[in-house]
DNA sequence: GACACCATTTAAATCGATTTAAAAACACTA
DNA sequence: TAGTGTTTTTAAATCGATTTAAATGGTGTC
């Protein structure tokens, strides 16, 4: 049914429903409940597009994701959806191959009218952003490149590096094999050795490498992995070359994936608090379509260790 | 820029720009190349609420989400993404947690305009279907009990329990501990075993009582479990039993997750095909919407059974 | 030149609400 | 009773497109 036939239906007038749909304080509380309750009764409800159209305002975000399988992106995903169900807002999905230009998404989105787009899965090709700067709607990205006028969520990997590489010396690691595949982490993990003289890091860049390394370097006694899913492959690849974990070599992980906590692999790990990313861009998002300043270009989330079994003391 | 303004500017009326933006056979080639180029020049793109509103659709689907922390649900709900994708609509997601009350989501996404709903949670509380009858706006189940007008997806249990049984029996094992959490399942383990006069089964309901059940009943050879997380469950106990899987026992799970393929566990297992079950969900939804006859209450996906290594041949 | 016919273009109605400014209703005071 | 002020209600404009039916322009035929 539509506001006309309502309206005359209750002999009042179109602007009054509107009004006492509305919640307005303009319109008598007698007559509010009246109409409020008809509604209820005969089924009116405000038609979701006139309304949108006449308020110039969507109440949409959109997301673009990529494969869930990992259960990673998921919980930041999650973390998203419930941001906006709070505030009221309504998530648009879709996901994404590796290769898709990101172009067809983000047009499918803004023909929706989304008021914002958070890029889960990095950007490809070069038109995304000048059809979001056309039409003037602001994105946010999560851990890519950076590109001016888009800011972008990441952990910060420098304290990441830190963090793991401080836990192993403080326990007496000195000489440790760190993966080379994040630039800012293994920065982190350097920076954290200046304080111990004797300390020395040999870096790697596949699991596969690392038997291999460690036959050359003996003295090594700790490894810092990518993430979990390669600590896990380089712990079956240890136990394949009959070392032990953490008894000959210790491990630290990346991530904090759900299984990384089972006893089978009972994984020290870094922690990215996936959830609160999902919030973090959500709401820096909301913050750039209401236009509030500042407008940081990149924010960079804490990260935490959590300490299970694949540590050793010496 | 509003149409009213773009046709101004280009010195034509509005209904030809807007035959031309949708590619109308009515208006000529030479106007329709020199206003769609014009559009990209000048950034002029049709509103989606004007659009909206006057065409009378949102082309927009809901999906209400369980936490996404269990990839099954995610590999689901890709396959739901992509089926949208592919026809045109766009997905409208929300996550709830296990006991909210489903009038919430539903009536969010109502206000949005969605043109139909998927629920990957199963429903609770008895408003929610009144509001989707009201505005008459389809919806399709996953896997919940059934609920007169709305169509059910779901695993075909009784071929699943009949599959799993049938791949033991066939393998010499006869005395069979089988879940009971899930009655079409069971049945169908029982109508497996009345090919095999010897056949004997005992039944359990939670992981903890395995070890018991096994020393009350010697004779059993294996284990189908409920889901993959319980018969990885119950790898665990058992090693701690000290029984060996599969040399002592022989188990089977269900779902085939990601992790049971890994060497740790090398899980045999009932896969539901989860990305198709997406798909079909999809379908069925939009079947639905463009009033398609006819209307299946409960539709059945078909399983399969993926041998890995903990079934033993006795 | 008048007529018919086809291809294009356009004016105007419409979709369904919100919102502003004005009108109406009412209460109160002088 | 007229005048003033306050509370409610309403008429009408507006949001931005789509679509139908009518108008326009051009070509070809008799």
């Amino acid at each position: 049914m539509q506001l006309k036939k309502f309206a005359e239906m209750l002999g009042v007038s179109r602007a009054t429903v509107s009004l006492a749909m509305n919640n307005s304080p303009l319109v008598a509380e007698a007559t509010k409940k009246r109409i409020q309750e008809a509604a209820k009764r005969f089924g009116y409800f405000p038609s979701p597009q006139g309304r949108a159209l006449r308020r110039g305002r969507s109440e949409l975000l959109g997301c673009i994701l990529p494969n869930l399988n990992n259960s990673f992106f998921a919980t930041i995903f999650c973390g998203i959806s419930r941001k906006c169900t709070e505030t009221g807002y309504a998530l648009l999905s879709m996901h994404v191959e590796k290769a898709t230009d990101s172009a067809l998404p983000v047009r499918r989105m803004l023909e929706h009218g989304v008021e914002g787009i958070i890029f889960l899965a990095s950007p490809k090709g070069d038109e995304w952003h000048k059809l979001l700067k056309q039409r003037e709607v602001p994105a946010i990205l999560y851990d890519a490149p950076v590109m001016p006028g888009f800011p972008v969520v990441m952990s910060d990997d420098l304290s990441g590096g830190k963090m793991a590489m401080e836990h192993l010396l403080a326990r007496g690691h000195r000489h440790i094999l760190c993966s080379a595949r994040r630039p800012a982490r293994l920065q982190g993990n350097r920076y954290a050795a200046q304080a111990y003289p004797d300390a020395r890091i040999v870096t790697f860049d596949a699991a596969d490498s690392v038997p291999e390394l460690l036959g050359k370097h003996p003295e090594i006694t700790a490894v810092t992995a990518y993430s979990d899913d390669e600590a896990i492959e380089i712990m079956r690849i240890l136990k394949k070359n009959g070392r032990r974990v953490p008894e000959d070599i210790s491990l630290i992980g990346f991530d904090n994936m759900p299984y990384s906590a089972w006893e089978e692999f009972g994984l020290t790990t870094v922690s990215q608090a996936q959830y609160h990313t999902g919030t973090v861009l959500c709401e820096e998002l909301l913050r750039r379509i209401a236009g509030q300043q500042p407008f940081p270009e990149c924010i960079s989330l804490p990260l935490e260790l959590i300490e299970r079994q694949t540590v050793r003391t010496l």
